[in-house]
DNA sequence: GCTTAATTGATACTAGATATCAACCGGCTT
DNA sequence: AAGCCGGTTGATATCTAGTATCAATTAAGC
């Protein structure tokens, strides 16, 4: 529980922190909920919103729009999405970061980050669409 | 009114197409209704939906995670959005399309699309900083 | 002008998330 | 071990964004 950032270790933290650390590659807040009956709906959103901060979890939105949570376990990343299966993946490239700084020079302003993510058909679900 | 793609043109329609051809850079559906107040919630949201399928407008989130539409000037692009003013600015650079067809390599599966936004201060806030 | 199906808008509702606030409890002190 | 105290909890209410319902309306073609 490296989560000291200032903040208690509850009951209810504990619970919700491990449910998200059970999770394959994503979750929603109401999963969370679904699981833990006991904890209240707020704290859900409460803990989850701390480990955003911190940085333990990212927040995405699927290409319907609906909002997702990821663990993050590599530091900075992007994300692909899989438009059949939904499965979220974390990904990572150089010339991403390389383009982010020669980019720069185009547009006027400072940057001070980015989000990106990639809407993919998966091997899986293209396996499959060849039924 | 380039609208007709297989939908009527009617009074509430043209008006909310107005209020939205009105703004500057961005405007959220709640501004609209605000805008408008004789045209209904529903009808407000229907008809930016529209636009939004016709490409006519593009969804994104703001750092905060809010919801925003701004009009699609430019065919395919992404989006700036500044950090200390909330301004949304069209962006496109050949560089990026470029990386997207070499990046397919590094990712199992087959891209069907991307979502790119940089959050960025711009000059304005840049020199306001300054005081 | 008439017909008809698309559209409208008031209302209710859903989902995701936050505000409120009294009760509670983790962690420290003694 | 007992006690204090502020961070935390959770039931509830509220909020925002958006969708479903459905009777009343209206655009567009005849």
């Amino acid at each position: 529980m490296l989560e000291d950032r200032g903040h208690r270790s509850t009951g209810p933290r504990r619970d919700v922190i491990h449910a998200v650390g059970r999770t394959l590659d994503s979750f929603s807040a109401a999963q969370i909920c679904n699981e833990l009956p006991l904890v209240g709906r707020a704290t859900v959103y409460r803990t989850v919103k701390l480990l955003l901060e911190a940085g333990v979890v990212c927040k995405l939105a699927m290409p319907n729009g609906e909002p997702t949570y990821t663990l993050a376990r590599i530091e900075h990343h992007h994300h692909t999405i899989c438009v059949g299966c939904g499965t979220v993946e974390e990904f990572r490239d150089a010339t991403i970061e390389r383009l982010m700084r020669t980019i720069g020079s185009d547009i006027s302003g400072e940057i001070v980050g980015h989000r990106m993510e990639f809407f993919i058909t998966c091997q899986d679900c293209l396996a499959k669409s060849k039924d």
